[in-house]
RNA sequence: GGGCCCAUAGCUUAGUUUGGCUGGAGCACCCGGCUGAUAACCGGGAGGUCGCCGGUUCAAAUCCGGCUGGGCCCA
């Protein structure tokens, strides 16, 4: 038996898993599975390829469990999956951090001391260490894809089709290089663009403070200005009011003159203003020049002065604004406006560097406590308080970030934004909302991508520079080596090391160009993969412009990662939407709804989890929750979840095995024509289960598929199973027993095909088991069976006739409840007042017996309701529904049905003894037992049955009581005792 | 501050698209039964203001508005 071994929350899941695991390795089904067919309709997806920075969390196991699932359902369709490669994302900034780690490197500098060659040459081997782990997961999930074959963002193919893409942008305009205010890491020294930033926000807490500039004409009146970024002061150059706003100039106590906007007034002065001595509109102070926080050289030196702009808001502040150039979207366009220029004091680590020498050599966040002091002193500092707000800090490596005016290229995703709308609306979201909601919304926003990162374990940006400024932009590394006027080296690794000392003559002007020193920003890479993996168009291959993805799924956080570099670049290279079908899971939380994290300790090693219950148990309890909203998820979710229909599962094929060995029934395949009813039901529940998975797996329903098998399972263990048991024991091979052999093991065979994509582990099992293969090589693996597609018809009126007997077995229960008699006790007769319905009597005179059975009664009838008057409730409990009875069930046995309940009291009694001898049921035994009176004669008189269903030979009844024994046992069964003698076998 | 999503029994949830049976299941609980039977099975019970308030309607878990709580995202 399988039944039974602990702790893995299915029955012998443990062995169930490595068995199969074992056979999938040493037979190679997974790569056999993979490689077919070599025809058949394409069905396009790619993997979605994780960062190889660290080892997979639990998040990763759900996105991967979708992908298996729909895999495994198309490669049973007959479809040829392009493509199934495993895919490495290598490049980039998370790399780059765990070598600096490693290292302990803080800054750029550094790892130039070190070397950008081993530099990089490390970035590369980590890489590879960690996609071993991430192979080690898949393989004990199942999830089968190409790992000896994998694309890595970092092979020279890859990177030389991503060179391809990147000129294509570039002879279309779209790839331009500009001067932008962007979202800077200090530590990475390095721009990120508005996705990455995107992962990164949180609550942080700042200065917010109110400064006095004050007016030059009027030195006794300031200018009211607020921020919560001091360290940005030095950089002042302007300030900005807007136009219609309403200001105030108000005279504090000592005589000295504020200007704020009327309606911040309240802020500032919660218990009252001081007297109001001017109000005017924000024009008014257009051109007002003001003595700067700080006296700093730079370009709007002595040019500090008031501007006006829509930007300024007065929900916040004074309703005047600090303007930096250097530091902010909105202040690089005023600043360009007024052509003040930029004054950017910090280098590129964020450190103030000798033009602001009260600070020099500090950080940007260490100089904002000493800067304010200074202002104190100069009595400049209005108000000093802290505020709570979000901030963004890098997604890498939790810096805070700095908004910072920088030379960057990019790509012109904002001159596309109706184009991704379009395509984006073709998409099969799950959920649905996804597609006009969150991701609709981003697009709609999209702001031009900001694509060259300052690092050094990137993509190469192909573009060279000569020094007229002409850009050439190198789509190949044969036009590389055109350009350069001698071949490349071979073999050729296009990585900075390589790339930077390549000169080029210009293809403008022929002059000498250098190679703008960027690299680019991983999404690009990774967005890239579905024509890139094949090394597009470099090499034939299965990619096609025209063909969007038919389906991929990751999980939330990479709307604006990877679902978003996908849409952008199949819409700028393609003009096509980059996939049909977007399966998108939300966040994994602990049983209590928190976030798992490391450093909570509440983390899950998803390694570890498919270790402990095995794969099938963590698939199926993941595809019981709703994978689109937060999870809640942890070790009880996979016990509770699996047990129940995994267990059902797992102990009916091991019943059915042990009997078709019994006797020597082979396995059947071919669908079986039985009579018996419930034999008919089993097979149209099977069809309508077939038919309920296909539908729920093609619409990306994973869970109303779990859900189809789960209710299939129960119908099979619960109903078919447990009616069908005394059946298995006939003796021989009656017909009725082929039957049930037949109908239960083409049944289990059928199934173990359905749910062969969510549980591959035991659908190998019950394949194996089942069909008597043995796991044997040359017998293959169920994955390699065809999906049943084209459905046997169902039985619709024999299941809803089933329905319809199990709810008067409910009724009968229900009657034998309130007559207060056990199911043990034969009744006389069960009457049910109404005509049978057309389903009912597709059951025929089979179902009666088997509800007369199921109930213990002797009789079943059918009988008008309208007879009421013979049901007395002296002799009968009724049932009624809506005041009419609907059945009537026998209130109190006769003495000989009394005798015969007391006959299945001793049999019951025993069959118990037999369990927990351990007995299996092909083990006879030898009983002798000793009664007296009417219990005896009771047993006498059925001596035949009883001995059958025991298995006992010898089985003999004495005249109590029999000598006390080891293997004597005695009853009381209210008042009349009995003893019994039960021999086990000798073996 | 803005956007998206979620809220049904202690837990997991069906039902919501398209308003209409008495809001269904499973787990857990209580009572009983059954067992050739698996952390099993069967019946009964208890447990629901369908998050709250309002609106539309003959009728609202379902549609609309607002609010509360939670999650994610953006600024």
């Amino acid at each position: 038996m399988a039944a039974g071994e602990e702790g893995t929350g299915a029955p012998a899941s443990d062995r169930i898993h490595q068995r199969v695991l074992e056979f999938w390795d040493r037979a190679g089904v997974p790569g056999s599975v993979i490689a077919r067919p070599a025809r058949g309709p394409t069905f396009r997806f790619t993997e979605g390829p994780p960062t190889a920075n660290g080892a997979p969390h639990i998040g990763h196991l759900i996105a991967r469990i979708l992908k298996d699932v729909e895999l495994r359902y198309h490669r049973m369709r007959g479809e040829r999956i392009v493509s199934s490669m495993a895919g490495w994302d290598c490049h980039g900034l998370p790399v780059e951090i765990e070598i600096e780690k490693r290292h302990g490197f803080r800054s750029k500098k550094e790892i130039e001391a070190y070397g950008v060659e081993r530099f990089c040459d490390e970035c590369r081997d980590s890489v590879l260490e960690v996609a071993a782990a991430w192979r080690e997961m898949s393989r004990r999930l199942g999830y089968w894809l190409d790992y000896d074959h994998p694309y890595k963002t970092m092979d020279a193919p890859f990177i030389e089709s991503v060179w391809w893409s990147l000129k294509t942008l570039f002879d279309r305009g779209l790839l331009e290089k500009g001067h932008y205010s962007l979202p800077y890491c200090p530590r990475c020294e390095t721009p990120l663009s508005s996705h990455e930033v995107a992962q990164g926000y949180r609550e942080a807490t700042d200065p917010s403070v109110t400064l006095r500039f004050p007016l030059t004409e009027s030195p006794a009146r300031d200018l009211l200005v607020w921020t919560t970024t001091p360290w940005t002061l030095p950089a002042n150059l302007l300030v900005a009011a807007r136009e219609e706003v309403e200001y105030s100039v108000v005279r504090e106590p000592d005589g000295r003159e504020l200007v704020l906007a009327t309606v911040a007034l309240p802020r500032y002065f919660p218990q009252g203003a001081p007297p109001v001595v001017e109000r005017f509109p924000g024009r008014a102070l257009l051109g007002r020049s003001y003595v700067p926080p700080f006296d700093t050289p730079g370009p709007g030196a002595g040019r500090h002065r008031v501007v006006l702009d829509d930007s300024v808001t007065t929900g916040d502040g004074t309703g005047l604004v600090h303007i930096a150039p250097s530091y902010g979207p909105d202040d690089l366009r005023i600043g360009t406006r007024e052509k003040v220029g930029v004054f950017d004091p910090l280098d590129s680590r964020g450190v103030f560097t000798e033009q602001v020498p009260l600070v020099r050599g500090r950080s940007f966040k260490a100089a904002d406590p000493i800067l304010l002091v200074d202002l104190a002193e100069r009595g400049r500092l209005f108000r000093r308080e802290t505020v709570r707000h979000t901030y963004p800090f890098c997604w890498r490596c939790d810096t805070p970030l700095i908004y910072r005016a920088i030379d960057s290229w990019f790509v012109r995703t904002s001159r596309a934004t109706d184009r991704l709308v379009r395509h984006n609306a073709t998409v099969h979201w799950v959920p649905e909302h996804l597609r006009e909601g969150r991701f609709g919304n981003f697009l709609t926003e999209a702001k031009d991508w900001a694509l060259s990162r300052n690092r050094y374990w990137g993509t190469p940006l192909p573009v060279w520079l000569c020094a007229d400024g002409h850009a050439t932009c190198v789509g190949s590394f044969a036009e590389l080596a055109e350009r350069q006027g001698t071949p490349l080296p071979t073999p050729f690794d296009p990585h900075r090391v390589t790339v930077d000392r390549i000169v080029l003559r210009c293809a403008t002007c022929g002059k000498d160009a250098r190679r703008e020193p960027y690299t680019i920003d991983g999404w690009y890479d990774s967005g890239s993969a579905p024509f890139a993996q094949f090394h597009y168009p470099f090499e034939p291959g299965p990619f096609e412009p025209a063909a969007p993805l038919d389906f991929i799924a990751e999980g939330l956080d990479q709307t604006r990662g990877w679902f978003y570099s996908l849409l952008v670049i199949a819409t700028l290279l393609f003009d096509r939407p980059a996939y049909r079908a977007c399966a998108v899971n939300g966040m994994v939380l602990d049983e209590s709804a928190r976030k798992m994290s490391k450093s909570k300790g509440n983390a899950l090693d998803p390694l570890a989890l498919l270790e402990k219950f095995g794969a099938d148990p963590v698939r199926w309890a993941f595809l019981s929750i709703d994978f689109t909203e937060p999870m809640r998820f942890g070790e009880t979710t996979v016990r509770k979840n699996a047990a129940r229909t995994l267990g059902a599962l797992a102990n009916v094929v091991a019943f059915h095995v042990d009997n078709a060995r019994a006797d020597g029934l082979a396995p059947v395949t071919d669908r079986p024509a039985p009579e018996g009813v419930l034999d008919r039901w089993l097979l149209s529940r099977l069809e309508g289960t077939r038919g309920a998975v296909d539908a729920a797996l093609s619409g990306l329903e994973m869970r109303a598929a779990a859900d189809a098998i789960g209710a299939f399972v129960d119908d099979l263990s619960t109903w078919y199973l447990r009616r069908s048991r005394p059946r298995f024991w006939s003796e021989g091979r009656s017909a009725d027993r082929r039957a049930a052999h037949a109908t239960l093991s083409y049944s289990l065979l059928g199934l173990a095909r359905a749910i062969a994509p969510i549980l591959p582990f035991t659908a190998e099992w019950v394949h194996q088991e089942v069909g008597e293969r043995g796991f044997r090589e040359e017998a293959g693996s169920v994955h390699q069976e065809p999906w049943p597609s084209v459905l046997a018809a169902r039985d619709v009126a024999l299941e809803q006739g089933m329905e319809g007997l199990r709810h008067w077995v409910e009724v009968g229960r229900e009657l034998r409840h309130r007559a207060e008699v056990k199911s043990r006790i034969p009744l006389a007769t069960f009457v049910i007042l109404r005509a049978p319905s057309t389903a009912e009597s597709a059951l025929g005179s089979e179902g009666t017996a088997l509800l007369a059975d199921e109930l213990n009664v002797k009789e079943v009838r059918r009988e008008d309701p309208a007879d009421r008057g013979r049901y007395p409730e002296s002799e009968w409990v009724l049932r009624e529904e809506d005041g009419v009875p609907v059945a009537a069930l026998s209130r109190r046995p006769t003495e000989a049905l009394l005798a015969e309940g007391l006959a299945r009291e001793v049999s019951r009694r025993l069959q118990q003894t037999r369990k927990e001898l351990g007995l299996r049921y092909t083990e006879t035994v030898a009983i002798t037992v000793a009664a007296s009176g009417p219990l005896r004669a009771s047993l006498e008189a059925r001596r035949d049955a009883l001995a059958h269903d025991l298995l006992a030979a010898p089985f003999e009844i004495v005249e109590g009581p029999l000598p006390e024994g080891p293997d004597v046992r005695t009853w009381d069964l209210d008042g009349v005792s009995f003893s019994a003698k039960v021999v086990r076998p000798t073996r």
